[in-house]
DNA sequence: ACGTATTTTCCTGGTT
DNA sequence: GAACCAGGAAAATACG
């Protein structure tokens, strides 16, 4: 108990400073009670003594939560005193991390830093550390990860936690309708609270007719068709800081959009999204990327896409609508689907980034102006 | 300010 | 009939 909980303390509270330095006053009770929701992720016991998924990836790649599972586990293992940690260090990403040399890991964590130095370079060695210049920006990659794991985190806690098992996790979720424009100029946490299972709010019996055809994961009906009604009970009572954006949903109304992109609302009432917008996004962030972001992390990204063929660079989409609404998370367009996500992947046929693949629904294959995918690439 | 690249939105029509 | 697929058209937005 002792090492475990303690540690546990720590390293939650690491987690709250590190997710709550945006300057988002009214966000920060949801940052950390969704810390609280899924404090298993970064519980020992959760792993057990074993190294955890962050293992299996390219430490240049690790998010900032990898990093710190890294370090947890080492701790563990070396039974070091958690409490001489000192936590300014234990919210680096797996990029910043690699640029550290031995000294610094010395400076960072004392006596416990020879051993995470040393680790650090077998793992590097392990996956064939490339500079990753000559992939994508990083940045990217561990920024869809991120998306990736607060999709999971976001979840409340059902029994399939507890029990660690977080294959199908996805299949009991469920994506309330679509909501209108208004939410465009929320937060980048919007995703999230469009998110609950069946167990938690007794929605097992929703229309079969929302249900997708590859999965049990619902849809979002399409901004036009004003699906089945939401219920701003259960948006709220989780996530109440939401509620601003939610209550002026009046659905009912449904005016004809003109074509293309709508205009983007307000520009000085959210200073949430400008102070992020601010810093605007890297560039790499173009769907494809992000989509092969999400298929090269498979220990994360649990059944929205697989690998049809991992050489040949054919994947599939296994939870079409749940990728499309995680897409317009990160373009913070609350409406994305997946017919508009497929309009914008047939594009890069003509751009051969992707090749056509006949035949076969939701099936797309890597063209060769794509890169960052192949394992060779990714020293795999 | 303007042009380009990359979506996003909408739509019609076809296929599974 | 629902879910996809194909692409044209037009508009939005980021970026140089």
């Amino acid at each position: 108990m002792s090492t475990s909980s303690e540690l546990s303390r720590i390293l939650n509270t690491a987690n709250v400073t590190m997710y709550s330095t945006e300057p988002q006053p009214n966000l920060q009770p949801l940052h950390i009670s969704m810390v609280n929701r899924a404090p298993q992720l970064l519980d020992i016991s959760f792993y057990g003594t074993t190294a955890g998924p962050w293992n299996h990836v390219n430490p240049q790649y690790w998010t900032k939560k990898q990093v710190l599972e890294w370090i947890e586990y080492h701790v563990e293992e070396s039974k070091f005193d958690a409490s001489l940690l000192n936590m300014a260090y234990c919210s680096m990403d797996g990029s910043t991390l690699c640029h550290m040399n031995r000294e610094d890991f010395t400076m960072a964590f004392g006596t416990l830093g020879e051993r995470l130095h040393q680790n650090l370079e077998m793992l590097k060695a392990k996956h064939g550390h490339h500079q990753v210049d000559d992939l994508t920006d990083p940045r990217d990659l561990t920024e869809t990860y991120d998306l990736l794991n607060d999709f999971l985190l976001g979840l409340p806690q059902s029994p399939l936690l507890h029990d660690g098992q977080f294959g199908g996790l996805l299949d009991t979720v469920v994506v309330q309708p679509s909501p209108p424009q208004e939410r465009r100029d929320s937060d980048s946490y919007n995703f999230l609270t469009a998110y609950k299972t069946e167990i938690d709010n007794g929605y097992e019996s929703l229309p079969e007719s929302l249900q997708s055809s590859t999965g049990s994961f619902l849809n979002p009906s399409s901004p036009e068709s004003n699906g089945s009604d939401s219920d701003p009970e259960f948006l709220d009572m989780r996530y109440p800081v939401k509620t601003k954006s939610f209550e002026k949903q009046e659905r009912g109304e449904q005016k004809k959009r003109g074509r293309g992109r709508p205009p983007k609302l307000s520009r000085g009432s959210d200073q949430f999204t400008d102070s992020k917008k601010s810093k605007h996004t890297p560039r790499g962030t173009h769907l494809w990327e992000f989509i092969r972001d999400i298929l090269i992390h498979p220990e994360q990204n649990q059944g929205l896409m697989k690998w049809e063929d991992r050489r040949d660079g054919v994947f599939k989409f296994l939870k079409s609508e749940a990728v499309a609404q995680l897409w317009g998370q990160k373009k913070k367009n609350s409406s994305m689907t997946y017919e508009k996500l497929s309009r914008a992947m047939r594009y890069y046929y003509k751009r051969d980034i992707l090749e056509r693949v006949d035949g076969r629904r939701l099936v797309y294959k890597f063209g060769k102006n794509s890169s960052g995918w192949k394992l060779e690439e990714l020293g795999m």
